[in-house]
DNA sequence: TTCTGTTGTCATAGTTTGTTACAAAAAGGC
DNA sequence: GCCTTTTTGTAACAAACTATGACAACAGAA
């Protein structure tokens, strides 16, 4: 009897049965402790941060579920924070802004925060957002896509769910066939994991695998081929032998 | 009581992404029609259920944008289907109640639930809510795109059902040929779903699928052509290889 | 009638995707 | 090391599918 490593992919839903901790990034005292109040009534548990160190601080502590960002901080700026959140990690971001001015909202969420409420706010309304973005954070395995807005982070790289296009910071855009657009989506949605050819398979087509069929392993080849990675030493999507493969973002392009 | 001619003008009746559509889920059918004509007279589109069972049946045919679910009904349990809701699908879902107890509130959230709303309730209040959670749910960093020509989100047009014009905010207008309309028409109402070429056949012309009829193909081909939108890299009107075709509206669903 | 625009059919070209076959690479045994 | 087995990469082929120009039939208007 072997350990396959779909299973540990089953059941990811206990994420969700674990306490969920929380982290809120705010430089006003006042609010940040009444919002953890409020939150830990509501269950959760609730680290504070009074700017990006202590931010940075809690984080290499503490396995943190979901972040509170607000866009104004002392010192660093709460944008450059996310962004930097979004390149080294995946935890999901909720932002805070002041005015509930449409610019930032677009910029919010260019920099990858997961949702946005501009103050004041509900707390009702904090509450629900947060609920609705680590619903959509830990629907990990099948069905529904996480799409946050738009567009799915990939370091700098930018798959747009509209044309099926990869698109680069730097202007360069690369076209995707369907298969292949599908396969970069489940793979920048379960990056830094391996995916068997059977996971592939399954998320790719919902269609369940031929133990010899290598459809995933010429779409791959294809896939890298189009993302400029050398199969010989890939960078972006490597292979795990004989378990499959898996889409790193601690990648750099340039 | 006249009709006058200048309402004709003043509100042509239009088919669109602008008209919203609405669910009612309540077993009370005073209430729900209470509703429904109070949703109606504020400009929305206004579907009924009584029960779990014609919900489904009303969400199968049609492009719904938000549902209002009573907390209790007969035979399923109204959070039992905002969880299916929830798990099967991404449309906002407003729960209604008959006790303002903190309680129900707690769970209308924790099934997911966008917002929740305790009877009895002012209509007026129920509105605000609608409008809220659309605008969240609305959060599409859409509009401006790029770049070399026109790049137009859908969500922008009027289908004229008088004139057979297509009309964009901008002032842009289309004129459509008859077979385009009732395609296009048929997109719309059908918003964000897949079509088979067997069902867009029978939804426009009421005939049925001769196998190899590539009509619908040709017909595709020019209304792309006419919403300027590029069969390359569609944004209107995706191809989904050997399904049939989507309109999407969101700048989504994969 | 003639003219004009619409619509279906057909034919052709182009695209996408799975399968197969074989070479190359990796892992192990000796 | 050298040989064998397992696994992966990918070119090449084939099958399936889609896009659309061209044309003919048709309909309605002038």
């Amino acid at each position: 009897m072997t350990t396959e490593l779909h299973d540990y992919f089953l059941a990811p839903s206990t994420v969700g049965i674990a306490e969920i901790h929380l982290l809120v990034v705010d430089d006003d005292k006042e609010l940040r402790n009444l919002l953890g109040d409020y939150l830990r009534k509501n269950g959760y548990r609730v680290s504070l941060a009074a700017d990006g160190g202590s931010m940075r601080k809690s984080l290499a502590e503490q396995s943190i579920d979901l972040i509170v960002l607000d866009l104004m901080l002392p010192g660093e700026d709460g944008l450059v924070l996310c962004r930097n959140l979004r390149v080294h990690s995946n935890i999901p971001v909720i932002m805070l802004t002041a005015r509930g001015d449409e610019t930032d909202r677009i910029i919010g969420l260019e920099m990858g925060a997961d949702d946005y409420l501009p103050k004041p706010f509900n707390p009702r309304e904090l509450l629900a957002r947060i609920k609705s973005v680590l619903r959509r954070a830990h629907t990990l395995p099948d069905t529904e896509e996480p799409k946050n807005g738009r567009y799915l982070h990939f370091a700098h790289w930018q798959l747009d769910t509209v044309t099926r296009n990869l698109r680069a910071k730097d202007g360069l855009v690369v076209a995707l066939s369907g298969a292949e657009y599908r396969l970069l989506k489940v793979f920048l949605e379960h990056a830094n994991r391996v995916l068997s050819r059977e996971q592939l398979l399954d998320l790719t087509l919902g269609k369940d695998a031929d133990p010899f069929d290598r459809s995933i392993d010429v779409q791959i080849s294809r896939l890298r081929q189009r993302l400029g990675d050398n199969a010989k030493e890939p960078v972006i999507i490597k292979t795990v032998r004989s378990e499959g493969y898996i889409l790193s973002t601690e990648v750099s392009l340039n």
